[in-house]
DNA sequence: ATATAATGTCAATACTATTGACTTACTTTT
DNA sequence: AAAAGTAAGTCAATAGTATTGACATTATAT
């Protein structure tokens, strides 16, 4: 095999590799009748509580007006939590309630639990490694 | 950081590892009226030429109904060849005209050229490990 | 008072991807 | 030759992903 079906074969395991991660938790999404999105909104606020609605957006990279309908439902649907800043009352602290927090948990689990029994089969030294390319890769171009 | 931050960051560089890995070929595709899904076509016919559309299917995992419009403008703009098979005139052959080939170079060279930066900088054994992660990562797990 | 900042909202647009339903063309089986 | 099966094509409906433009509301800072 040359460099080019290497490199190719690394472009497609990336692309089979992320479809596999979010398949199971996009399924039991679709029985609650909500998507990917809203699970990285759980995601990105479990793991920053009291984000400001700024904030979450710098986090995701995904504008505004995309953020705010499922936001809004989330709210609505009781799983996120809205509070006013005390010193800036413009802002919104955004947390998860108990109803989030375990449906996040529950959602994410799968993708860790995965992840573990990878790590666990590829071994230590694997797992380190595959975390500096991938921080590599995470880098942002330009954005 | 304990062991579920751990497995976070990897989620979290799966995401953003996989947005930058299509940032810039989607931007070019936007130029010329085009969509991801036609650089994996393109990209999936020049790994296997003279393939059937049947079988175009099962490797991209998609549905025939999703395939069909953007297939067809491929076609349409010059860039997929059909042809019929000469044993069965029911399947249909597709291979990347010169046209075609040019863009897939194109817009793979520019992810594949990142990851062969990213792999030098990393060193021959990460880009081993990483490759066996990816690998574990990509296996099917129902479908 | 006015400018600025954080957030909220509606509308339009386009891409991603699916299922259902049906047709056409061709091959295989009976 | 008729019937059944397979490959492919097509239209419609549905839903999720993600963007930009335009504008409003609320609150802070000057």
């Amino acid at each position: 095999m040359n460099r080019q079906d290497e490199l190719n074969l690394a472009l497609e395991s990336m692309h089979f590799g992320f479809r596999a991660m979010i398949f199971q938790p996009d399924q039991r999404l679709a029985q609650l009748g909500l998507a990917r999105i809203h699970h990285r909104l759980l995601y990105f606020i479990a793991r920053h509580p009291a984000y400001s609605v700024n904030e979450l957006l710098q986090t995701m990279r995904i504008s505004k007006q995309y953020l705010h309908r499922p936001l809004k439902q989330m709210v609505d649907l009781g799983y996120i939590r809205q509070s006013t800043d005390s010193d800036d009352r413009r802002v919104r602290r955004l947390t998860l309630t108990a109803k989030g927090e375990k449906l996040e948990y529950e959602l994410s689990e799968v993708q860790r639990k995965r992840f573990a029994e990878i790590f666990e089969r590829a071994g230590p030294t694997a797992e380190k490694h595959w975390r500096e390319v991938m921080a590599l890769l995470s880098e942002q171009i330009e954005f």
